[in-house]
DNA sequence: TAAATATATTAATAATATCTTAATAATTTC
DNA sequence: GAAATTATTAAGATATTATTAATATATTTA
């Protein structure tokens, strides 16, 4: 029997999903806003939650922020399609899916089936060893000995300089503005960033790679932001 | 393994129907009127129904809106085709779907494989990483990680020349005015776009066309405007 | 606690990529 | 073939990122 939490201020929509959900043979556990779901969360073992972005009190995006910093349990994020999808995307929020309202009950159940099926099997079960490691070609971050290593050499980086490359790396490919990268990092709104970017960005780019002119991991993709390049 | 309750009480359909579905590696349960249906799906588990309307005992109609009450599973109604379609689509009774009989087997199979993804997998719904890609042929763009792709291999374009080549694919097949597409990617008044334009769309041809002369993908509808070609 | 050291930020300027403009050529359509 | 439309080329303008060095802040150590 998996537990799910259904977090939205609306309650007509949390019940109907408690039906759906029910049929299916989910046990849900109710929140109305973002504080509740907290406390549900630490006083029950949840399997999948299911969380709207606009509450009261404690939004969606706080509150999964909240969630983040220690637990991994699959998230689904729940939006009113007017809001800009966009925007949403762009919040890179570390949920697992999100669906616009209003949403189709099968598609619902599809992704509730599909988060339980991949948090149940292997997903969840990452070893100690490679939980906290990142990687990308020979550029290995471990983010349990706070070292970085390129090409098997170890490199000194500074506390700044490794928060940064450890969010890129653990999110290699993708492309992040300065803007994004500075919030992230930083946690704290973007102000006069380029600059402070670019040479923290120099910095690294002359510790961990060979030729900084002609960066091999930590690529610029011109007006639009930074990126550490998916080798593998 | 599958389990499929097909219940009619014409039991050389429903033999018909068991052999279809076995080939397809599915397990047929059988029933032959509404009531044995709901007492089958008590005590199994079944991910798909196949379902008669005209039954005696309990109609499909009736049986249908009992299982609604508990289970969300997909059901596929038969019916005769003398009964009026716009009736059974009137009916607007829960059923995911319907096949008239006679059927083709091959219409039985694909719906109940469609049935089955649905159910069972993110099948038919967009999932995560699908959500921000947009392909045409040979070309795809995938918005999460700002790539463009042609025939494999990776194409660099500059920004301007990046949102131009989006809204076209996205958007693929229909034609845009240089006005429509100076105002989606600007997000300002079109002024004397017609040279701005034409020059970016001679770049992202040189990089996205083998032959730039005689473009595959980035066509001009001559008088109206541009247009991404659809290829899929 | 004060000095030493390491790290982060700011400022100014350079380098580079990208965008736009202008002038002209090539096509298409009627 | 003429008018309208799109294509091409190259150069000047603009925007973005890179670099360097100096200053400020934080952390460590004596």
């Amino acid at each position: 029997m998996y537990n799910i939490l259904v977090c939205d201020d609306d309650k007509e929509i949390v019940k109907a999903i408690e039906i759906y959900l029910n049929k299916e043979g989910y046990n849900v556990i109710k929140a109305f806003d973002g504080e509740e779901a907290l406390k549900v969360l630490k006083n029950n073992t949840i399997h999948l939650i299911i969380l709207d972005i606009m509450m009261p009190k404690k939004d969606g995006i706080e509150t999964l922020n909240e969630i983040r910093k220690d637990k991994s349990i699959p998230v689904i994020m729940l939006s009113a399609k007017s809001e800009d999808e966009d925007k949403i995307n762009g919040l890179n929020l570390g949920a697992d899916d999100y669906i616009t309202k209003p949403f189709n009950p099968l598609e619902l159940i599809a992704r509730v089936n599909s988060g339980i099926r991949r948090y149940t099997k292997l997903g969840n079960f990452e070893t100690n060893e490679n939980k906290n490691v990142f990687k990308t070609g020979e550029l290995i971050i471990d983010d349990n000995l706070k070292t970085v290593k390129v090409d098997e050499q170890e490199v000194k980086l500074t506390p700044t300089e490794y928060n940064i490359l450890k969010f890129l790396t653990k999110n290699k490919g993708k492309v992040y503005s300065i803007e994004q990268i500075y919030e992230n990092v930083w946690e704290d709104e973007a102000y006069a960033a380029e600059n402070i970017i670019a040479v923290h960005i120099r910095h690294i780019r002359e510790k961990i790679e060979i030729n900084p002119k002609e960066p091999k991991y930590l690529k610029v993709i011109w007006g639009i932001g930074y990126k550490i390049e998916n080798l593998d």
